[in-house]
DNA sequence: GCTAGTTGTGCAAACGTTTACAGTCAAGAG
DNA sequence: CTCTTGACTGTAAACGTTTGCACAACTAGC
């Protein structure tokens, strides 16, 4: 096995580029990009020899050489927080789709909650590496965040997120307010009096938009507030929520969970704590992801129009990228899904 | 609002490059890409100057430059044939940060069932436009295949599926032959007799081998064939084969289904048709999903080690692209995760 | 004081495209 | 026959880096 070569043997295999073309079809590289370019003044004839030459030898663009002259590229950043949120993979697999409609690719950054990271990725933007970035989370990069309040029009855009009213940000997203305070009314409908809500972290918008729907919610019915727990959106935190509403008084009559994901981990906990759902205490979620009908009870929520805001998502961030007008907000349409886990008990 | 200019504002605050470097530090081009480089032959004070300037002017390499010049793009492409699949998205946040460790990006493509667009993705790599790529299921593109073949040495990878033998593609995997044997000697174990198997499909080599892990075991056990439904993974799969089993003549003692996913499906539709899980069939999956202990009732599984494969993958990828050995195989142990679904009835 | 080596820097040529501009050639108008 | 026009095509200059090579300055050896 001699390894006095450093480099990868596939490598012998060279790319074919614009000038194998050029010579096969007997003309200058110019000729043959235009050819390639699709329309541009050249002769049928020549056009024909070209594509066919470049068929015959498999070309394909190297894709950075296009950029660096074309001065821009077709690569969409998609930052995403936390992977582990199972809203994400639907999520990315409509705005790959999208993304590749529009003749973009889509490269993933997940940040994690280092917001460090997700500055340095910003500045990818500013290099000209990448053509536009949509932003998943609330997090927003200062640089981005002082260009936008200057007026700027970026090609950034939040989905998933509900974004501030002052923040400048180009935005897809739901009511989430009104979603929240519907599927409280709808506990409240189904008879239940004292409904506490599970929120998210005190620092997460999305949290404070939906806290504000149910208290909303509660304050028309003329319900008395019976306690908000403030942890989080994953699975643990519904079970710690879950020990410590077992360990208080006496238990409220149904509960609005800010996530899915935290509704199995309190529905799942309470169970081993010898509580059921929704007999003794009903429970409403807010996401829909793929596993809320599956689970037992079948789970009452807020069904997030994942495949609208990543296409629409994409679709106004290309639009941006192109050259295209501000669109400001734009709100998808949600819908309550009501399965058993919010039934009056008995 | 004036439309005159087609280019977007932002576009007017120039990105910052070498040459602007070199003017505030007073040095040439060739001697800030030195400089910024690292260790080159070029003075402390110097190198000191540039990075000083760098930073005050917030340089960022155009990733596009870099990889012309350097005729290597640091991007790593990760094939990814249906996103639905839960396993995903634990795979690439994993892969992601392995990717980021190393220096590299990772760029997704979902391809779908649609093999041509996984051809022509795979020839970016021979446009140089990608370092290397990431296979998640058994289909590989022809030309990839031919040159491996050949004897080349590719930087491809597969994992998450298996390989076959006579494939030369570097694989990293887990025995799903011996995993699949474990967990069905489990159910042996647990007293079970007529044990049949939801299978994937006949065309996946990865249904095949846990097919054959199921026949193994049977067969060691001396128990008889209690026979094989073919479907798919999905969870509508799962429930199709549900409703199939009930309208058959009398109910195996337990069924071991080649996916969570479908497992999900067939529980959730044989409690629609009243027959219970354990108590009347027990049932185990594979794959381990996040839901799969959430699951009424608990699944009893095999765990996918899908950090540890991710790691792997990225790593070896690297080596490859970075003119190291080939690996081959590397096999990544499994464990079995035995929950309440496959305890015996009464 | 001259050569030889060492250290630090600049010049200029790549990398593979796209595109402004100039050039060629033929046809039609005068 | 010459001039203009139009339809193609080629030349060369970018895009922002990296890097081989040459060169300058300085040290050290004789």
């Amino acid at each position: 096995m001699r390894s006095n070569s450093k480099t990868n043997s596939w490598e012998a295999s060279r790319p074919v580029k614009l000038v194998d073309i050029a010579k096969l079809a007997n003309v200058s590289i110019a000729t043959v990009s235009r050819s390639l370019a699709g329309s541009d003044r050249v002769s049928n004839d020549t056009r024909d020899r070209v594509i066919f030459a470049a068929e015959k030898l498999g070309y394909r663009a190297n894709r950075h050489a296009v950029s660096l002259r074309k001065q821009r590229s077709r690569v969409i950043l998609v930052m995403i927080p936390d992977f582990a949120n199972h809203n994400f993979a639907q999520l990315l697999i409509h705005m790959d789709r999208a993304a590749h409609r529009a003749g973009y690719e889509v490269m993933i950054a997940h940040t994690g909650d280092d917001t460090l990271q997700a500055d340095s990725l910003a500045d990818e933007l500013f290099a000209g590496g990448i053509a536009g970035i949509i932003l998943t989370s609330s997090y927003c990069p200062p640089r981005v965040r002082s260009l936008l309040l200057s007026g700027k029009q970026l090609p950034v855009v939040r989905t998933l997120s509900p974004t501030g009213r002052d923040e400048r940000i180009t935005s897809v997203q739901i009511d989430e307010i009104a979603a929240a305070d519907e599927i409280v009314t709808h506990l409240v409908e189904q008879g239940h009096r004292r409904i506490a809500h599970l929120a998210g972290e005190k620092t997460q918008l999305v949290a404070m938009q939906r806290e504000e729907g149910w208290r909303r919610s509660i304050d028309r019915a003329g319900l008395k507030d019976a306690g908000v727990i403030y942890r989080g959106f994953r699975v643990e935190d519904g079970r710690a929520a879950a020990r410590e509403l077992v360990e208080g008084e006496d238990l409220p009559d149904a509960v609005f969970i800010a996530s899915d994901s935290a509704a199995f981990g309190f529905v799942s906990e309470l169970r081993l704590l010898g509580v059921s759902v929704p007999d003794q205490i009903a429970v409403a979620g807010f996401d829909d992801v793929s596993f809320s009908e599956l689970f037992t009870p079948p789970l009452t929520t807020v069904h997030l129009p994942r495949q609208a805001m990543a296409e629409r998502a994409v679709d106004t961030l290309v639009a941006i990228i192109e050259g295209g007008e501000p669109e400001g907000y734009s709100f998808i349409p949600h819908r309550l899904v009501v399965r058993e886990s919010s039934f009056r008990h008995g």
